[in-house]
DNA sequence: GTACTATACGGAGGACCCCTCCGCTTTGCA
DNA sequence: TGCAAAGCGGAGGGGTCCTCCGTATAGTAC
């Protein structure tokens, strides 16, 4: 039993190394293919990675099992997925920030929506990493986008003076990291999250021998 | 819903702090209870402690799936008669090897022993600290248990000047703990295992300044 | 606007698993 | 030897996973 293929991607461009003109995908598939996305990463979130019923995902999303093994064939495919489509919207939700008045606000908008992110991907990572290994192409892609938007705020944030120059874009989500797990394991005050993440952002306000 | 009880103690001793007078165990129940663990030590190994089966235990076991259930009302409870098993034969394996004649060769053997436990240990270990945390009286008692063989054998294996005197018993327990790990994840050549323990020894039997 | 077909949908059904419940069997004491 | 008490087993209800195939529909060609 080998590992299963992805299913197509969701968009319908043709696949990345895409050999045989593909088709894009119908309306519905693509709408349907959403709609598991988002009631997966609730059940995800809501139950583990591991224990979500995949029976569950599907009625969440208003849809036949079928469906779901149509587009996901396994789990594994599933948690994929909403790897990507989480990571990816971080990524954007970098280009967008990227955009906005302040610099150093940006940045620090951005760690927050990390650590939320963190929650739901700490238990997606370990059932990922469990059978994919450490540098497979998804996880090293993703790593690749996560390491770039944090640069691109940073370095915007450092040139506006509004943060320190001596930090870099790996600290600072390796920091990150370690805030979603300090979070992870009760008992947890409610903001604590939310403290830490201040504290990091005092902490690159603070300007050395500035 | 709150940690389940232990079941009785397979020996039908009073319970530690046994308030109420105990019957020791029927000897039917008693050998089924080792039934039962036997088979599941088995079935982890193979399909890992959260994949088993535990109907599949109780037909391994020749036993009914009742039977099971009320010897180990809970998959928790299971691991964790499996653990403590596995432990308890690991300090019966040191005292004996106690008596043996080479205290140097003692002590490699139960390393070698150690590591073999690894294997099943390591899939018992994550399963059972994701419920139980990293104190519990389970855990920490084994570990103590563990402390206590290895510096045994260590400290006759000294004595006799059959291995070097700066070596600690919490070192060697982390050193075979890597081991188990290096060698979890495939590719895994075979022996590799065997020739890291070998090193190991031959580090031990290396006499710094001597 | 119509006809057609590749594509996608849905859910019944088989196989397996978890766990409870309760009538039957065995053990060990008197 | 007789008799509770302790223990046994497995049917059965409810859940999950995954496959299979008849049905519906989107998109295209005319």
């Amino acid at each position: 039993m080998s590992i299963p293929g992805k299913p197509r991607a969701p968009g319908g461009l043709p696949a990345s190394g895409g050999l045989p003109p593909v088709r894009p995908m119908r309306a519905d598939a693509r709408r349907n293919y959403r709609l598991l996305v988002s009631a997966a990463i609730a059940a995800f979130a809501e139950h583990g990675a591991d224990d979500a019923s995949l029976e569950e995902i599907a009625r969440r999303a208003g849809v036949g099992i079928g469906t779901l093994y149509r587009h996901f064939p396994t789990r594994q495919a599933l948690l994929e997925a909403v790897y990507r489509d989480q990571v990816e919207m971080l990524s954007a939700r970098a280009d967008e920030l990227l955009g906005s008045a302040s610099p150093g606000e940006a940045l620090v908008t951005w760690l927050r929506a990390l650590v939320d992110f963190g929650s739901t991907k700490r238990s997606l990572t370990s059932a990922l990493l469990a059978t994919l290994g450490k540098n497979s192409e998804l996880v090293s892609a993703c790593g690749a986008m996560m390491r770039e938007s944090a640069a691109a705020l940073l370095t915007r944030a450092q040139e506006a003076g509004q943060v320190r120059a001596d930090a870099s874009a790996t600290d600072l989500l390796r920091l990150v990291h370690a805030v979603s797990m300090a979070v992870d394991r009760p008992p947890v005050e409610d903001g604590q999250a939310d403290r830490m993440i201040g504290l990091i952002a005092d902490g690159l306000r603070y300007q050395p021998a500035g």
